[in-house]
DNA sequence: CCGAATTGTCGCAATTTTGTCGCAAATCCA
DNA sequence: TGGATTTGCGACAAAATTGCGACAATTCGG
């Protein structure tokens, strides 16, 4: 059975993701800091962990970032509302999705299930593409370490500002794959009072010029999104 | 265009409230209590409701619980008090935002657009569950990959606006099936079936068109509509 | 508190897509 | 075969979408 791990420290909130989860046919755990989370997470190997941000003992970043090393094991994340750096750096970081409180039950169960699918899907293709958020991440000329927080055209480091690298960054994780602009805001802006349609062309836009000739690298989904084109 | 239910029984709020979202382009529909928001849900099908908690004649969070039963319909709660146990009860229920009372116009706007956006991902995500959205499908020399939104004939790219890869792609989900026009318009087009019949025979002809030779593997289902030849 | 960097918004032009119409061609049915 | 339907298809206009510059709001150091 799919087994899911919640590490959260709020009581009331875990019962309710609990039962939710429960009744969506999931075998759940529960713990309620980050050293029980990694603890648990090596014993019992969870399909899914869904972590906290704000954890006693442990941060959830620091959390993701040694889950990270260990397993490609699914992280979706919560956080509270406005912590827009902390958002950034948990992209960089690797978790695979976000949630910001408060959020719907409804909600949750749909983007565990995309989660899952999604894991799913890659252990059968056995792709190898998947970047695991810590690696240095390129294509062609251009370079990306995560870490580092360092992006490089030919060796020349690039100026780049944060939302437009936390967007390369997405593209260079999945190149070919086309993300539309509810996802691309829903991921890297995640902040719910920000932002129409026209501050993704925007980025865009601004991450084309920025990587010059490499920049039409970056294709038009026309009447959907945006797709970084594979490397030939 | 898209429907905004408001349940609000302090009129001058409500019409605050109301000549704002009528300013950012939503068609709005205003009930001051419980039944006659049920009511109104059950026969306009709004795309959101914003809900007071506190309503004359059925309070917000029992309406609430009642509009679960019967529609996915997202859900911004207006409240008041901002008691944690309040948060979780109308999580719980399935509420999809907050906002708590005083609350800027500019907020509340940008919160319905989030809200709205969120729900739209959420049914793709859903509509791909059902229909094996991200594997790559394919017929003879044509090859289509959902997660890509790419489609190829031997390889090569074909430049496929919107409707046409909509078309291609739920054709290839079962060939040999034959798709009514009637259908057709209800899945491709949905809500906004301006088009006649016309419309479908049009997208029909450019996609064959682009096919080129394959395009005669889409044939034509005298009097009904169209069906892709299965591969031999 | 001032300047620089970042980012959201607006407007307009350019591009692409899509619905409609008219007529020819094909199909069906008696 | 003949007439009534239905479909194929080119052309055009309307509508939708995107590119992009300019500007304003905001943030962040110093």
């Amino acid at each position: 059975m799919t087994t899911i791990l919640l590490v959260e420290d709020e009581r009331d909130l875990a019962q309710v993701i609990l039962r939710e989860l429960d009744a969506a046919g999931y075998r759940t755990l529960h713990v309620v800091d980050g050293l029980a989370a990694l603890e648990s997470h090596a014993c019992e190997q969870p399909d899914l962990v869904i972590l906290d941000w704000m954890l006693p003992r442990l941060d959830g970043l620091e959390v993701l970032r040694r889950l990270r090393k260990s397993a490609p094991t699914p992280v979706l994340m919560l956080t509270a509302r406005s912590e827009e750096t902390d958002r950034i750096v948990g992209l960089e970081v690797g978790a695979d999705d976000y949630l910001t409180k408060p959020f719907s039950m409804r909600e949750l169960v749909a983007r565990v299930r995309a989660l899952l699918r999604r894991a799913e899907l890659i252990r059968q293709t056995l792709n190898a593409d998947r970047s695991d958020g810590v690696e240095v991440l390129a294509r062609g000329a251009l370079q990306l370490d995560p870490q580092a927080h360092v992006a490089r055209l030919d060796t020349e480091p690039l100026d780049l500002s944060p939302t437009e690298f936390a967007l390369l960054h997405l593209l260079l994780r999945s190149p070919g794959r086309a993300f539309s602009r509810a996802y691309l805001l829903d991921t890297i802006w995640r902040e719910s009072y920000v932002g129409g349609d026209r501050s993704v062309d925007n980025a865009v836009l601004r991450l084309r010029k920025k990587l010059g000739p490499l920049g039409e690298a970056i294709e038009t989904v026309w009447g959907v999104g945006y797709r970084l084109r594979p490397e030939r």
